[in-house]
This record gives structure tokens, sequence and C-alpha cells, in this order.
RNA sequence: GGCGUUGUGGCCGAAUGGCUAGGCAGCGGAUUGCAAAUCCGUCCAUGGCGGUUCGAUUCCGCCCGACGCCUCCA
């Protein structure tokens, strides 16, 4: 089969081919942990889990690495990111956003990560991201390869791509790396003029350009700081997913490198230089791709406008007033092309919710049909071709899962076939259900066993009062066990229940 | 200013040099004590102006608009 996507590196569509026959090598920027993740960030995390269970569909063994940022990086002129976390943290402790006895103590950096840590990849992993999974083998942590950076820095230094300025800041040298700027579409000469401002000229002034990027600045003041041949402090912000990226994956030229399209510049840019700059390689990953922003009511999330949402907001129902079940957000996450501004909304999180329902129940009359016994099939099979066959071009969502909705509303001769297409459809989609094959799916539902039997009580006495023509207590009922979050269906062999999804 | 992305029906969102996915919503009907779900049917589109062509939404040019990055940010 041939793949292609859009690589940002050169800007065009081109055939996907992996160095190595049948793996495929890939590292996702992760998130940083000093507050939770938001849906914006999820939107960029899932495409590259789509990415990954497409190439695994297509028979490819994925390496998959995604960092985790736990250093709190320096911000110009304001405090770290840590330490900032930290009196947010005792702030939220003050008013009960967070449990009192979450984090002992809040001025530890650590257990400010750790925290945090811990609550992504809990969201994640009811979003059915896999890598979420594969913690902590695949999930490095920044703080755990302070050595490496400090190898690396040390090579760089060696080879000439970096030096130590008269304040002791070591930089990256981006006039020692003639392809600096190629996956941004920059160049040094755009760059320079397009520095001033921000950047306060007496740190300009030491480094030998302006574009040159830190990679290690002594502080003895910073929250967060190790001792290194360059003085005691602390790490620049793009060397961790080079260092780390090449210990987990032990290659120096990777398949793939996904992140947002936020992180092209600087941040991947400085990652290409530093990494190619020590491996003295053409390149670092064969293939950028990068997506784009989700947006709220056709706006970039706002702390001010109140649409910058949690994970949890949505699964909690801050968002719609309701619960939402974690595979409508993420459908609703993936359901459009990562190369474009998906718009978050309220209704398309509804539509999103009919179109997984859909799904869902689809598996569930194929499961009973079958009692679970499903057929062998390969991509040999015309649905699933066509599936993987729009998949392959770019990630091509919007039509696969066009295919998928003609699939749903079929009736299939052979339901032991069908229910081995939709298996292999769901091992990408990862909708119905969610996590399987990751965890048991009745944790999702934990603590609600009771709320299921008192209603499945209920329907046994609507379908009583029914049968009496008492039809104002048979309302009633159907309202109460209604709230409690169950959608009511009445068929031809009694009223039964479905756990609200939203 | 530089680099890049994008403009399809009420909404989301594909594809294509001619026969124009899919979903949601709407409308009509079947079903139902009512409702939900389901099923059947149905309305609605290619930003503007030129050009190439027998024919363009698709190719070319110009214009208009939207968006991102260039600075911490998925």
């Amino acid at each position: 089969m041939e793949i292609r996507f859009y690589n940002s590196l050169t800007k065009q569509r081109e055939l996907f081919e992996s160095l190595r026959l049948g793996v495929v090598s890939m590292y996702s920027c992760g998130p940083t942990v000093y507050d939770l993740a938001h849906i914006g960030n999820f939107r960029t995390f899932l495409f590259g889990d789509l990415l990954r269970r497409f190439l695994e569909l297509v028979g490819y063994r994925v390496d998959h690495v995604m960092n985790i940022t736990d250093v709190g990086h320096m911000t110009d002129g304001e405090e770290d990111r840590m330490t900032q976390a930290a009196s947010r943290m005792k702030e939220n402790k003050k008013t009960g956003r967070v449990a009192e006895g979450a984090v002992a103590n809040p001025d530890d950096p650590y257990q400010i990560a750790e925290y945090y840590t811990q609550a992504f990849l809990s969201d994640a992993r009811k979003l059915g991201y896999k890598i979420a999974f594969e913690y902590p083998q695949r999930v490095p942590k920044a703080t755990d390869h302070i050595d490496g950076m400090q190898e690396m820095i040390g090579e760089l230094i060696k080879r000439g791509h970096a030096y130590v300025a008269e304040d002791g800041v070591v930089y990256y040298s981006v006039e020692s790396f003639p392809e600096y700027g190629r996956l941004s579409g920059n160049t040094l000469e755009n760059l320079q003029s397009g520095a001033g401002g921000r950047v306060s000229d007496e740190n300009q002034s030491r480094k030998r350009h302006p574009a040159d990027f830190m990679l290690w600045k002594p502080d003895q003041h910073h929250i967060m700081k190790w001792a290194s041949p360059w003085g005691v402090g602390y790490p620049g912000w793009h060397i961790e997913c080079s260092v780390m990226a090449r210990k987990l994956l032990k290659r120096d030229v990777i398949d793939i490198h996904t992140g947002g399209e936020d992180l092209i510049f600087p941040h991947h840019e400085c990652e290409i230089a530093q990494s190619c700059g020590v491996t003295g390689s053409r390149r670092f990953a064969n293939f950028w791709l990068h997506a784009r922003f989700l947006f709220v009511n056709g706006e970039k999330m706002s702390k001010s406008k109140g649409t910058f949402y949690t994970a949890r907001d949505v699964f909690e129902g801050r968002v719609t007033g309701n619960p939402v079940h974690p595979a409508v957000l993420r459908y609703e996450l993936t359901k459009a092309h990562y190369r474009t501004n998906l718009d978050f909304s309220e209704k398309g999180l509804m539509d999103s919710g009919m179109a997984v329902r859909r799904l869902i129940e689809k598996r569930q009359s194929l499961e009973q049909l079958t009692n679970g016994q499903s057929a062998e099939v390969d991509l040999t099979h015309p649905l699933l071709a066509q599936f993987a066959a729009a998949l392959a071009d770019d990630l091509n969502i919007a039509e696969a899962l066009a295919i998928v909705n003609q699939f749903a509303r079929t009736d299939h001769r052979d339901p032991h076939e069908a229910l081995g297409v939709w298996k292999k459809i769901n091992s990408v989609l990862a909708i119905a259900p969610i996590t399987e094959g990751l965890l048991d799916e009745s944790d999702s539902g934990g603590g609600q066993d009771d709320a299921m039997r008192q209603a499945e009580e209920w329907c046994r006495e609507l379908d009583a009062a029914r049968r009496d023509k008492n039809y104002s207590r048979a309302d009633e009922l159907r309202k109460l066990i209604q709230d409690t979050g169950f959608e009511v269906r009445t068929g031809k062999e009694g009223t039964t229940i479905q756990r609200a999804l939203m």
C-alpha cells in the first residue's frame, strides 16, 4: 500500500517508507506537567495516536516514544513555570479544586510534576491514547535524562556547534548548522531582523548570532537545578527531545516526529540542529508531521473568554452541563483532518455523541448476533482496504469515517466477518469500545453498578405501568431513569436502557 | 514584512475535468399511549472576476476573505 504524508520538512506530500523494514520509529512531543492538559493538547496527542494506530493496522510495528517535560523552563522576565505552578497549586488547594492530600508540598517541583503527570496519564488513558499505557517505559521524563543532555551539550561544544558565552551560558551556534531554518522556512537574515524587541539587548550581545539558543544556563537560584561542567543550573528547553529520542529509539535518524504546529519554530528547528549537529546525519526525522490548532467556537482557546477547557472539564460536565463519555471526546477531537483548524463546539460534541452511539450499538448488535465470535479478516477485505486506503492518503479521516458510516448502516450477511472488520476498524478509531485491548472497559463506569441496577428495576416497573395503561406513572418513571443518566428505549421485549454518552 | 495553511449546502466534513461522499440538523411519512431509537423518502453547496477546454467546483491568473508561525504555547 502506498502511504503518503504531508511532510513539514519538504512542504509536500511524500511517499512514506520506513527506514527499517516493518518498523517505524516515532517520537511525539508530549505534555508539560505544570498544569492540566487541555483539549487542544489532546487533539495533537490523539492525532499522533491515530497515526500510530493506522501504521499498526497496515502492519508496521511502531516504536513510539513520547516525552514528559517536567523541567520548568524560564520565561523571559517572568517566573519559572514550575514556580508559577506552585503558587497556582496552593491556590487550588485552598479553593478545593485540588484535594488537600494530593500534593503534600507544593513548593517541591517534583511533587507538582508528579501530580500533573498522573493527571495527564489518567486523562490520556481514558481517551485511548495508546502510549499512555506504556508509561514509564516509552514515556520518559526530562529530569531523568539530565546526564544525557549534558553529554550531548558537551559533544556539541566539541564539534564546534556550541559555545560558552562570557556570562557562562552555553549556546548553540546556528551559523554552524547551514540547514537551520529549513523546517520553518526561515533564513538567518529573517530571524535576525525579527529578533528585536522581546529579547533584551544585553542578553543578545553575548550571543554570536541573535538566533543562537540556550543549551545550558548556570543559575544557582533556579527552582530546579543540577550540577554540570558549566555550573549549577538547568538545561535549555529543546535539548531534552534530541536526547530522549536518540536514547529510547536508539536511532540517529528516526522515521516520524510529531507535534503541534507551534512547535515547528523554534522547538523542532532547534531539535534538528542539535540532533544533526551531534550525529552528523543529514536528517533527524525523515518525516515531520504537525497538527494544527484546535479552536473553540471559531477562536483560539482563551482563558479570559472561558473557552480554555481541560479534558476533565469535558468529562465531568463543566462544558455541556452533562458528563461526556471519553469516546465522544476522542471522536470529536479526531474527526477532522489533522492539518485543519478543528473547531470545538458544543454542537460538534453533540454530533459526535450521536455518531459514537451509533457505532457502539453497531458493535453491540454484532456481538449479540455472533456471541462475540469474530472471523479473522485482513486488509484484503474490500471494506478494510478502502478504510486503510483513505487513511494512507495523509490520514484522510473524513473519508475513512464515511466508509465506516456506510458499514454501520449495512446489514451483514456474515456477522462474524462483519465483527472482524469492525474490530480492525476499532483498532484505529478506538471508540467502541475506546480502550479495547488496553484495559477492562467496565472500569470507566466504576461505582455506577448500583445506579444501573436501580434503573433496571425502574424499567420493570415502567413495563408494568404500561401494561396497566398507567401512562402518567410510566412517564414519571422514564423521566426518573433519564435523570439518572440513562437513555430509555421502548421495544417489543420491554424497556431497555443505555448509559447516556453525554 | 517573511514562511505556511485554507475558503464546498443551516452546521461538520470528503471527492472530482463531465455522472457532485458521509454525518448532524430540517422537512414529509412509517412505527409509538406519548417520547426516544429505528426505517423510508426529501430540500440545500463548491468566495469573486477572467482564462484554458466541447465541458471546471476541479487546471491557470488576478482579487477578496479566514487562520497559524516568526515570542512561552499542542
